[in-house]
DNA sequence: CCCGATTATTAGCCTTACCTAATTTACTGA
DNA sequence: TCAGTAAATTAGGTAAGGCTAATAATCGGG
């Protein structure tokens, strides 16, 4: 659920993305989006793809929730690392029951948003709308501010170590059109230039 | 092989008991001892029951830290009840890696004991020596400590109740053999009967 | 010391969640 | 439009972890 969430939103996840997406070959899934409409989960034809019904979506949502209190908690708490954080988040939360989630949700005040910068689901499963957008698709002398950043382990250090991370204020420089590289600006000066992959992974909200 | 430590310490268990403690099925148990010697974590005979080997030891002491720890950060930082507990933990211990299990240590200050009183194994597999014995055990006129308390839910809910906790201090008053009924009395002059069920779920160690 | 009760094992089956290989469908560009 | 390719599905298999019913071993009392 959480996977054809992830690739596609309310639209069609192909068998291949999601395949891809959980590590599995494509026959396990086709499987699974049968089954999973039998359960009335998920909205599925042949050779089509599958699209989340309400109740799906309404599940989908419920795990994403468990994933980034998780994420907020390790983090924040424990002292993981954004490389760290995503596996072991990813295999809790399938153990942890909606008990636990309100839980711990009241331990961490409950928190709108994780440290990548995501939303984090409330508990009836709505979602605020994400109007953030990559800053390879930023124009040059916008105001932005980092709303969150992709989840590849590498990516993510590399950025933290450079302080790019949710919150923090850019100004953009240049966005060239040529090879995709973006120059922003941060709050102390520092000036960072960001080639096409690392343009796609920040996104931003205009300030 | 966390049952098998419950059930049987460093002796060897009996299937039957193994598979009261997981609510499963004998013959699922006598096809785990032969898969788990096979891995090399027990010492199986046919009709004679399964006992740990050190390997075996070690990584059921794993899971049992794993459990202690868990346990500690519901009770403590979650506020869950002692009833609701084991159950959360039991699935948890299961998707925990040792990372987790070390930083959720640190976080709780190194604990080495749970909020029942049961030592929590170190990181190495070590576990200190247990000198308690059940209440139904004492001997009138005696000063003991609680140590820790059965794991039965409603047990332990009359007992939380009535402050009858690990740590707490108490004078015997009367062991009656001929019912079983241990009278103590508690650090602040409250006195307390407890039928065999009770007086053998309470754990003291002498001060 | 042996017989019946208790406990354990074997045999055979089920479901879940994966896999690979072979086949079918859909899409795209000449 | 139609052929080649990419994607999806079907077919059939594996291992884990359960189950029940039937059979076998052990043990304790008379």
């Amino acid at each position: 659920m959480k996977a054809i969430w992830e690739v596609a939103g309310s639209g069609a996840a192909s068998t291949k993305d999601v395949a891809e997406r959980l590590s599995i070959a494509p026959p396990s899934v086709t499987n699974m989006f049968v089954r999973l409409q039998e359960m009335g989960l998920v909205e599925y034809e042949r050779y089509r793809g599958a699209s989340l019904t309400r109740r799906g979506r309404e599940e989908a949502l419920r795990l994403i929730r468990r994933h980034r209190l998780i994420e907020t908690f390790l983090l924040e708490h424990l002292g993981y690392s954004w490389r760290e954080v995503h596996e072991e988040a990813e295999r809790l939360e399938h153990a942890v029951s909606d008990g636990f989630t309100g839980r711990l949700a009241e331990f961490l005040g409950h928190p709108d948003q994780d440290p990548h910068g995501d939303p984090i689901p409330a508990a009836d499963g709505s979602l605020a709308p994400d109007d953030s957008f990559p800053l390879s698709e930023a124009t040059a002398g916008q105001r932005v501010r980092i709303s969150k950043v992709g989840d590849d382990p590498s990516t993510l250090d590399y950025l933290g170590d450079h302080g790019l991370v949710p919150g923090r204020l850019l100004s953009v420089r240049e966005v060239r059109d040529l090879d995709g590289v973006v120059t922003v600006e941060d709050e102390d000066g520092e000036s960072h230039a960001l080639g096409a992959p690392l343009a796609g992974a920040v996104f931003v909200r205009g300030e």
